[in-house]
DNA sequence: AACGTTGTATACCTACCGGTATAGTTACCT
DNA sequence: AGGTAACTATACCGGTAGGTATACAACGTT
């Protein structure tokens, strides 16, 4: 792990990572971070180096925090390995509730389309740690060819998750449930 | 129909939709595009007004060839309306051999927070028409439930694009069809 | 009592952004 | 021949971007 956040720090990662997510990364300044943040640039530069490294650790937090949130609301709701790999939808449903405009991944891959950008390693994480965990999932639950059902409910996540962005299935994450239902069954 | 593009307008639009699409929007500037289409600034802002107004139409272009491309396409490579439907993902996979950077709209989406924007409107179109092609061959195969169907595709289709993207499955496209074929006939 | 860390305040830098103004040129239309 | 639409060339505007420099005030540690 990287050293821990001075106070300011976290406060700056904190404003950026809200406006990065709904702002959009390149209409955000980091003047108007570090303003917001109550914090000068110079301790803004202090901390993360540039705004790249900013960005990276934006993503890196967002990750962390999703995967902590997705498996505990997994935990809380369900207890057979089906149940689990259903529930799933249920989280990816709950938290668009708090983050309407969909996968801050796929938007930051969006607007950095250079591979070189250090932010770049925190989507390839995040999109493989979900992959493998609906897999795991998928075996836990018995699924014959798990691998094949894990890639495709993974498609279909990725689907109602961008759907739901531009707002035009209104039910598209039940949409992509019931879908998973009848993938998971025909296997 | 708008009024009918200028020679130098055409160049300047030609110039703007790569660059948007593989550059990213905002970080394209308007001197750059004027100067790769051998063309003035005046005359770009004479054809277009503003960025803003370029942006959208690259969208309302993109859409439009993307339609008549995939029209196209279903009609020489299907015959049944149930191989129709099914030549749609080929179609999706076939585009992005040479549109690897994803959805061209799901991008400007997230470059474009502000709904105001007035390429909105072509993003919007763009997937409402989408869903509707989707629907109509849903329809036209005699699917039970067609309505539920073509959304469930439509899904399976927006996931496989996200997940071309991130380039972390390669058969992301593949698997798409064949969960489409599991769908359909499940149905 | 001295010190490195964490922070503020402010001013500045270069570069580029979207957009405008002015003047002059080519070419087609009638 | 005259006029208009399309276009080039160049210079300029205010604003903002990311990033740096300098100076100074708290602070807990040892």
């Amino acid at each position: 792990m990287s050293t821990r956040l001075t106070p300011a720090g976290a406060r700056v990662l904190d404003v950026a990572s809200e406006l990065f997510y709904s702002e959009g990364i390149n209409t955000v300044g980091v003047e108007g971070i570090a303003r917001m943040a109550g914090v000068t640039k110079k301790t803004l530069y202090d901390c993360f180096g540039s705004k790249d490294e900013l960005i990276a650790a934006y993503l890196r937090g967002r990750d962390e925090r999703w995967r902590g949130w997705l498996i505990d609301f997994v935990e809380r709701h369900a207890t057979t390995p089906r149940q689990r790999l259903l529930a799933t939808f249920d989280a990816l449903a709950q938290w668009q509730r708090n983050n309407p405009r969909g996968c801050g991944f796929v938007n930051a891959l969006a607007e950095l389309p250079s591979t070189a950008h250090p932010g770049h390693a925190a989507i390839a994480a995040h999109k493989r740690w979900m992959l493998d965990y609906l897999r795991q999932l998928t075996v836990a639950a018995g699924v014959s060819d798990a691998e094949t059902v894990a890639r495709r409910l993974f498609l279909l996540q990725e689907g109602a998750l961008a759907a739901t962005t531009g707002e035009l299935l209104s039910d598209s994450q039940q949409q992509a449930k019931s879908a998973a239902m009848v993938l998971i069954d025909s296997s």
